[in-house]
RNA sequence: CGGGGAGUAGCUCAGUCCGGCAGAGCACUGGCUUUGGGAGCCAGGGGCCGCGGGUUCAAAUCCCGCCUCCCCGACCA
């Protein structure tokens, strides 16, 4: 078991790859860019499914499965996805010894297997709206890969829906953007910017792309989750058609939405500190772990005792705990190992505890002016631990928001302070924007930075510049960052 | 895909320059003693030295090719 973690300030790099080790959250395989999300990182995985699974049939949406493989021809339909995904996909080309006729794409997305299967579903107004979900795999050979941010292939989900008008589709586009961001500050305790992408940032394929964007500790953005307005650009490409209520042929408006294992590399950089991980109880594996403390045999006993009544008071309290009886690791050993895997909170139960019939508590997490450490009577333990928890998870989005606010800088019209800002503290820097994709390709180059989002209007600052960074008059508000 | 660094036990690394028995700390197994913030002693187990080829009496060490990881750029969720 490794000490020390590399301190967030020397190096965030290092620090997030020793967090994804020490943790066991992951580890690489023996193909490039490929990882294996070990247990205690894919429960954390498992628990964003369920929770977001939930979101999705909430608001209509069924599971489908479609395969993995695509025609290439199929992928060559719709001009700009291809042209978006071609350079970044695993083809097979051999089945045994044998050349395929017509190579196979592995998909690094599936619009081109869904759709020509849907044209087969949709024949009448009244098969619409068809709104699926998928969870699956996809491949996308990229340049440069890091565990869980971005690898060659990754898990996610997938929704695909088709509509009978560009406005049920945008309504649709808006609500899963919306179902998303509930997710990331509610679940993950990570406050996220939405808005809308520029042009060069928009999906391959898509009229309009919608994004939620967290502030990393490291003051750089990460692009959380998206949702595309596809309008018939996929409809048109695979002739999926419906029949009015007048009898004319129609092509259908679409729309797609994902996030992915991304996620934990979000959570993980959103509040893990130089301790290790920390977890939102909501995502959190275990959210207490108790540790108990004996010096003999006879303490052994009683005090594990009191370990199982408090186990099964949070088990009925619908907590989920771990009891850690290891033996021969002494109980500070425990402490570090379980605050390095970010556990919201331990209880300690010793002899002095058993005397007093009580248990103490130590968060994982503590606001300013929360003390650290309380103990609590073993009675009424579940609704207590039940509330602690709750009140820790409002702390840390609360304690997120306030940092991404600290990292924000609005209002940004001089270009050599923004160009300072970029190459200083970073964070995110609301400044004006002509619209050209000149002018925002330049600022690329400059800065490293690009425009996160055009915000939503509950984002946007009470006034907006008026001029572009350079200078030329601005069309809106838009947020920049240094980004993942 | 370019530039730089690295790959030796589960982890962190020494050994490589100058070829000659495969090493340390932590982790792991067994025993005893310990246990309220990273325990101690004793005894053990564990290696295709990234992979393949070459040079040599002899290769972790020298040469060639490839793979993987990390950092920096161009591409992306």
């Amino acid at each position: 078991m490794a000490k020390g973690l590399t301190p967030q300030s020397e190096d965030f790099s290092a620090w997030y790859n020793e967090i994804v080790q020490q943790a066991e959250l992951a580890s690489h395989s023996p193909v490039r860019g490929c990882m294996v999300i070990r247990p205690y990182g894919y429960r954390i995985w498992e628990l964003m499914q369920s929770a977001l699974d939930d979101m999705f049939k909430a608001t209509g949406h069924q599971n489908a499965y479609f395969p993995l493989f695509l025609p290439k021809s199929a992928l060559d339909r719709e001009a700009e996805h291809v042209e978006g995904f071609a350079p970044e996909t695993a083809i097979v080309t051999h089945a045994g010894r044998a050349k395929l006729e017509e190579p196979l794409v592995v998909r690094p997305t599936s619009e081109a297997i869904i759709w020509p299967i849907l044209s087969d579903w949709i024949h009448s107004y009244r098969d619409l709206p068809v709104l699926l979900n998928q969870w699956a795999n996809v491949v996308r050979w990229e340049m440069r890969t890091r565990p869980f941010l971005r690898t060659t292939e990754f898990l996610w989900q997938e929704g695909h829906t088709a509509h009978a008008t560009t406005e049920e589709a945008e309504e649709e586009t808006r609500r899963m953007l919306g179902v998303y961001r509930t997710f990331m500050e509610d679940w993950m305790a990570m406050p996220v910017i939405t808005g809308l992408k520029t042009d060069s940032e928009r999906f391959a394929g898509a009229l309009r792309t919608y994004a939620c964007e967290g502030l990393m500790k490291d003051n750089k953005a990460l692009q959380a989750g998206t949702s595309h307005h596809l309008g018939q650009n996929f409809a048109r490409a695979f002739d999926v058609r419906y029949q009015t209520e007048d009898g004319e042929h129609v092509y259908v408006w679409s729309t797609s939405w994902g996030v992915s294992t991304r996620l934990v590399g979000g959570l993980i950089m959103t509040h893990g500190d130089d301790d290790g991980l920390i977890l939102p109880p909501k995502l959190a594996p275990h959210e207490v772990v108790i540790v108990p403390i004996w010096r003999n045999d006879d303490q052994r006993a009683t005090v594990l005792e009191a370990g199982e009544r408090a186990r099964s008071a949070l088990n009925e309290a619908g907590v989920r705990v771990h009891v850690d009886d290891r033996e021969g690791l002494n109980p500070g050993s425990k402490y570090y190992d379980w605050e390095r895997r970010g556990v919201p909170l331990r209880l300690e139960i010793g002899p002095r505890d058993v005397e007093s019939d009580s248990v103490m508590a130590v968060r994982r997490f503590t606001p300013e002016g929360a003390d650290r450490k309380v103990s609590h009577p073993m009675a009424g333990l579940g609704a207590w631990i039940r509330e602690t928890l709750d009140s820790v998870q409002d702390e840390l989005l609360e304690g997120a928001r306030r940092r991404r606010d600290d990292a924000t800088v609005r209002g940004v019209e001089d270009y050599a302070e923004f160009q300072e800002l970029m190459h200083g503290s970073g964070g995110f820097a609301y400044t004006g924007w002509c619209g050209e994709s000149d002018c925002e390709q330049k600022v690329k180059d400059d800065t490293k930075s690009t425009i996160r989002v055009i915000p939503d209007e509950e984002f946007q600052s009470p006034e907006s510049p008026p001029r572009c960074l350079c200078g030329a008059p601005s069309i809106g508000e838009v947020v920049r960052a240094k980004a993942y």
